[in-house]
DNA sequence: GAGTTTGAAACT
DNA sequence: CAGTTTCAAACTC
């Protein structure tokens, strides 16, 4: 249908007019074809195997497909929208066809974006994205509904050929990078000029979109469109290639763009309801964003379709992949470098894998004391690291920047937390340097961690120097509030360091504490005590499916075990356990006037943390964009509150460990993987190996972090391997209690392992306290 | 820093 | 299992 209007269109005499007034155009317009061939039908395609993707794809092939349509050369832009009958296109089309009266090619675009714009709720969005990318340019949205019905009128008289034109040298302009902002600009106000121009402008943008603009693509390309496409190209299909290889930095490529994508979305969305002026700023404002950063370009990009379900899809594989290599990626690479690499720095044991994966960070705060980071995986902490709370100080950007930069693989994982500013400065940076790093050789990671393992090295050595660093570190440590139990004697699970299976030390300012190694009896006895009680007293508090690390799944829900209770607190403060675990409320909930950011009782999730377990990807991908920044704005709030909460950092609980508990003989199986973790972990983790022990409980909010970490709770609440689990029906939670969650359920290889760990670790351990 | 609030843990 | 008490963290002032 279309496409014999637009053969009409193409035949009738303006639109040879059009063709004649610029001979440039059409060799361009072939040029341009043929370099956005390539792209838009190989790469894609042959990346995104998701269903969804496909539509996404066939819209951008379209799109491209225009441009790279030789023989509607003219037309390529104007049919960006029309001609397509797939993904996004299609959306407009079916607009079109709605109001066939329309449909004039220059005309149809115009109309289509407007109206679907702002008249059509349904299509709006969709459109609306559309125009994002189309319009994305500031011209479209910027030029109000009448501006642009008569430019669409005088398109059809003839400037479509202008448009073409100017959408082509735009479309170049965005080729060579930076530059394609500027003339993105210039075409828009041109654009204002001149009604005809609306459609260069929508052209530009559209083309700008869809071109993956990256710093390459300004050295590359400058002239050639094709090479300049490529390295574009090459970076979103890195991207996308690259999840295995650098989720992490991939992540945080996408996390840092996320602020971008929701950005726009917000602004994209709203412009039905929001007024053109303010629909306008939203949209140059996007604009600007995407032009600001080449890589936020590409990301940009991304982001910005996803507003578009068909587009969005395919975003959200990325996102996906993002998300759910974000844990498991780290979690994974870890594991092959460790496993690959065999290098002596983790040669000793999982426990030096793990440090190495969490990577004990030397953090320098605001306050220029140096906290070590342990970024999660592995240390199953039984009390949600509540200690480690107070343990990361100053959650502040500047902190959290430096964590970032690191060279630990935790940034990642910080940058969850981190509000989305320093999310971006920083995430941008590492992952500039991560990208560069892992993508040369899968390596770096290793190097990474083998630095980051260095210094745990160096912790743990004794040597002089090393236990002056140590002490240190442990004075450091201090600044970790502890307990400040005054009647529990430190053997209830009033006590967080008790709950946490770690002993009390120094910086604690409970009274008559029995946790303390001196006491390792009686805290034994205690403790069995109350695991008879409840198995699961010391279990995570918060469990995760992680499912993630092993089939690259998105890591998705988490849950507190056994759910909150709260009545007042509207679980929004961390009174909740929830809350503070960073996870959303669930069916377990008791809680009441459930406000819970991550995810509210009754399912509706505002943050990260999801409801739904089935949701998984989806919601993360949302997650990570859109939710981010309501988790920036949630999370600042638990941050102003208490900042560690909302931080990534891992505890500091290492340098705990360093003082204390020697408990491990029994409690620690050698573990063979990261994974290991026993429902009495938290205390009495690794000393066995005679070093500190670096895992740690988990930050609060560390929720992806958690997923790993987390993800073998289930095993230890489904209870085959741990010993107590056939006890575990006394305890009056188990019903919440989350063996259930066997939705969570890992994947077979890793629970093997985890299993066995499991079954080797006693509950409790006796302790014999090297200390 | 003291006092209050809150909800988990413990107890009955 | 429900209700109450105890407890210490979280929060407020």
């Amino acid at each position: 249908m279309q496409v014999t209007s637009l053969h009409k269109f193409k035949e009738s005499p303006v639109f040879n007019y059009i063709n004649n007034l610029s001979p440039i155009k059409t060799v361009k317009s072939t040029s341009i074809s043929q370099t956005f061939n390539p792209y838009s039908f190989a790469s894609l395609p042959s990346i995104f195997t998701s269903p969804h993707v496909s539509s996404l794809k066939e819209s951008r092939s379209l799109r491209r497909h225009h441009f790279s349509d030789p023989s509607k050369p003219e037309f390529s832009s104007d049919n960006e929208t029309k001609v397509g009958g797939t993904g996004v296109v299609t959306d407009v089309l079916r607009n079109s066809d709605e109001q066939p009266e329309n449909f004039d090619p220059g005309r149809c675009i115009g109309e289509c974006s407007v109206e679907t714009t702002y008249e059509c709720p349904e299509l709006a969005i969709e459109v609306s994205r559309t125009l994002s990318y189309d319009c994305g340019s500031p011209d479209c949205s910027a030029t109000p509904c009448h501006r642009i019905e008569t430019n669409c009128v005088s398109e059809l008289d003839g400037p479509s050929n202008s448009v073409v034109q100017s959408g082509q040298e735009v479309s170049e302009a965005r080729f060579l990078g930076s530059r394609v902002h500027l003339e993105g600009i210039t075409n828009i106000e041109q654009t204002k000029e001149g009604g005809g121009r609306d459609w260069e402008s929508l052209i530009t943008d559209a083309t700008g979109l869809l071109i993956f603009d990256s710093p390459n693509d300004i050295e590359a390309s400058k002239g050639h469109f094709q090479e300049s496409l490529d390295p574009g190209t090459r970076l979103c299909a890195s991207l996308i290639s690259g999840f295995t290889h650098d989720e992490i930095n991939h992540l945080q490529i996408t996390e840092v763009v996320g602020p971008v994508g929701l950005e726009q979305n917000e602004s994209e969305n709203p412009p039905s309801q929001v007024g053109e002026e303010g629909h306008l700023k939203d949209i140059e404002a996007t604009r600007d964003t995407l032009a600001s950063t080449s890589i936020n370009t590409c990301v940009a990009e991304s982001s910005e379709q996803p507003d578009n379900e068909h587009v969005s899809n395919l975003h959200r594989g990325i996102r996906r992949r993002c998300l759910v290599f974000e844990m498991a990626g780290v979690y994974r690479k870890h594991l092959d470098d460790s496993s690959s690499s065999g290098s002596s720095i983790l040669s000793q044991s999982d426990v030096n894998i793990e440090s190495s994966d969490k990577q004990l960070v030397p953090i320098r705060t605001s306050n220029g004391s140096s906290r070590c980071v342990l970024p999660e995986i592995g240390l199953h902490i039984n009390a949600l690291a509540r200690t480690s709370k107070n343990c990361i100080i100053n959650h502040d950007l500047a902190s959290g920047r430096q964590l970032i930069n690191e060279p630990s693989s935790a940034a990642p994982l910080h940058s969850l937390t981190t509000g989305q500013e320093s999310l971006n400065k920083s995430l941008v940076v590492t992952s500039a340097e991560r990208n560069m790093g892992h993508e040369e050789n899968g390596v770096q990671n290793i190097e990474d961690a083998s630095q980051a393992f260095g210094y745990i090295e160096e912790f743990s050595q004794s040597s002089p120097k090393k236990k002056r660093r140590r002490l240190e570190i442990a004075r450091e440590s201090e600044d970790c509030k502890r307990c400040n139990c005054k009647k529990s004697k430190c053997l209830k699970l009033y006590c967080e360091c008790f709950a946490a299976g770690v002993y009390c030390v120094e910086p604690c300012t409970c009274q008559d504490c029995f946790n303390k190694p001196a006491h390792e009896d009686i805290v034994l006895a205690t403790r069995k005590q109350i695991e008879s009680r409840n198995p699961l007293a010391f279990a995570p508090k918060v469990i995760r499916s992680s499912d993630s690390d092993e089939s690259g799944k998105t890591p998705a829900s988490a849950r507190h075990k056994r759910g909150c209770n709260c009545k007042k607190s509207g679980c929004l403060k961390k009174y909740c356990e929830c809350f503070q675990g960073g996870v959303g409320c669930s069916i377990n909930c008791r809680c009441e006037g459930c406000e819970n950011a991550f995810g509210r009782k009754d399912g509706s999730t505002l943050i990260g943390a999801d409801t739904e377990l089935e949701e998984e990807e989806t919601e993360t991908s949302e997650k990570s964009v859109v939710n981010k920044s309501l988790r920036k704005n949630v999370i600042q709030n638990s941050i102003e509150q208490n900042p560690d909460s909302a931080l990534p950092e891992t505890p500091l609980r290492s340098v705990r460990a360093l003082v204390q508990l020697p408990f491990s003989s029994k409690s620690k199986p050698p573990r063979s993987s990261l994974l290991s973790i026993g429902s009495s972990s938290g205390y009495y983790g690794i000393q066995k190996f005679g070093k500190p022990n670096l895992l740690q409980p988990q930050p609060k909010f560390e929720n992806r972090i958690q997923d790993i970490q987390e993800d073998e709770m289930p095993e230890i609440l489904q209870g085959n391997s741990s010993p107590i689990s056939g006890v575990k029906s006394s305890s009056p939670n188990s019903k919440r209690v989350s063996p259930p969650h066997t939705d969570f359920g890992s994947s077979p290889g890793q629970r093997t392992s985890r299993k066995l760990i499991l079954q080797s670790i006693p509950s409790f351990p006796s302790l014999t306290p090297k200390q």
